[in-house]
DNA sequence: CGTCTCATTGAGCTATATCAACATCCGTGG
DNA sequence: CCACGGATGTTGATATAGCTCAATGAGACG
């Protein structure tokens, strides 16, 4: 549950990679690839194992290649709140990342280590790859910025369906089906990463669920069926398009709200 | 309370610039801030005016010289989230910022703003620029996720707490002096930054105070004096550094706790 | 000194946490 | 293939931290 599964030798295997058109790795050309491939070190992981790095070394860099991941962060209580998901082509700068933080595999997954000296020193010379860093950076940061609105400011029920909006909208950035939606979180690992208990999300799941706006396919209930985006989208506090009309709302009723099975 | 209060026309003005051997200038030399000098803005604020640039315009990048400013969000009905405060030296990107972001000065400041475009011009050039930037995000999102985990999963006392400590290391880094503290957020400033209400953020510090955890010098309730910077960080959920004794734990009593003056 | 804004304090209310019982899922071994 | 058992999810009952509403107090500023 600690121990990295397996290490695979480094060899030449970015040419096939799976996120080799993505993100980081789509800045480079086929040469500098090659010398990216040369440093880079590959692991996978099984659900639960987490990623850790050698105290001493610096924090590299890790690039997800499949699977998802998800960072988070503990109190010394054991309190813990989930930053992050990663999927593929996202990757994790451990860069200057308060010490407390944790990666762990939600799939099955696997993942790329560049040394971050390493990277650095390509970043030098492929200013593409620095370009592509920053901007990997910055849409971090700006995912990090709707994070921390939902934690300060919204209900929680707002929380979760921006949860789901977001959840989809990843999911088909990746390629995967957003219908189902597959959310690859258990439900306290949702409220980890919401600021809520286990249960709260449970009961706002079926309030959601009572009001129409999602629907879980039968015995997977790790797959759910977004039936109306547009109120969970306003329930999620969705800024309207500059030219929207009236003020709407919408309300999840407590009480055994009876609605479509 | 919208418009810029004064605009200063371009000039030599980085050689004696506040800011000029803080994070991102420092990684220049005395010519190539010359060529940032001859494309960057300088702009003056007063408390409460917001930073605004022109909706066409890809979003610049601020770098704040002096004074403090806050980066705020907001949901459609007004609530908002304070999401980081800006000091000498900070830069604001916003680059994949989303949009709702609103940059508002605490108090009299001045930023000198650079357009993305030049910005990124400059950046090809020069390494340590880009170099630079890249810490500057990456301290900002290190920032990002302690804010995220007090948001999600501390109580109103601990968040206040982590505040007021924040706050104290910042300050002093800027070259202010931390005792006592002066902070430049309202309590209504500070409850959208923690995600509290006034009045709780209110409460807390007088259960702080009777606690004799810190002290506000009399008359200038914007001024803190921290007593006792241990018990806390301790309250904060500092991590023991790795060899401390036992589980401490420090309790703020709710009722009319009598304590040192 | 008045007036306005900001901060503090009080009294109750409510959303969410907590505690507890049950249900469902899923892997394991018969 | 089914039965069992632990893990995960749901639902209910109650507690409570923090919110809301409301009144009072204190600084700031003309």
């Amino acid at each position: 549950m600690e121990t990295p599964f397996f290490i695979a030798p480094r060899g030449r295997r970015c040419p096939g990679c799976p996120v080799r058109n993505c993100t980081v790795c789509s800045s480079l050309d086929a040469v500098q690839l090659a010398e990216l491939d040369a440093v880079a070190s590959f692991r996978k992981l099984l659900p639960k194992q987490s990623l850790v790095f050698e105290d001493d070394l610096e924090m590299p860099v890790a690039n997800v290649l499949t699977g998802q991941l998800k960072v988070s962060r503990s109190l010394p209580d054991g309190r813990t709140q989930v930053m992050r998901v990663l999927r593929p082509g996202d990757f994790f700068d451990g860069g200057k990342i308060s010490a407390g933080v944790t990666v762990s595999a939600l799939t099955d997954s696997s993942v790329c280590i560049v040394p971050r000296e390493l990277l650095d020193r390509l970043a030098v010379k492929h200013r593409a790859l620095e370009r592509a860093v920053r901007a990997e950076l910055e849409s971090e940061l700006a995912d990090a910025q709707d994070h921390l609105l939902a934690l300060g400011r919204m209900t929680a029920a707002e929380r979760v369906a921006d949860f789901l909006l977001r959840e989809q909208s990843h999911a088909l950035k990746v390629g995967e089906n957003g219908h189902p939606l597959t959310l690859h979180l258990s439900r306290a690992e949702i409220a980890d990463y919401l600021g809520l208990t286990t249960e709260t999300v449970s009961r706002t799941f079926t309030r959601l669920k009572n009001a129409g706006l999602i629907r879980f396919e039968p015995g997977r209930l790790a797959r759910v069926h977004i039936r109306d985006p547009r109120r969970l989208a306003v329930l999620a506090g969705s800024h309207p398009p500059a030219g929207t009309r009236i003020e709407e709302t919408v309300t999840l009723s407590q009480g055994a709200g009876q609605a479509p099975t």
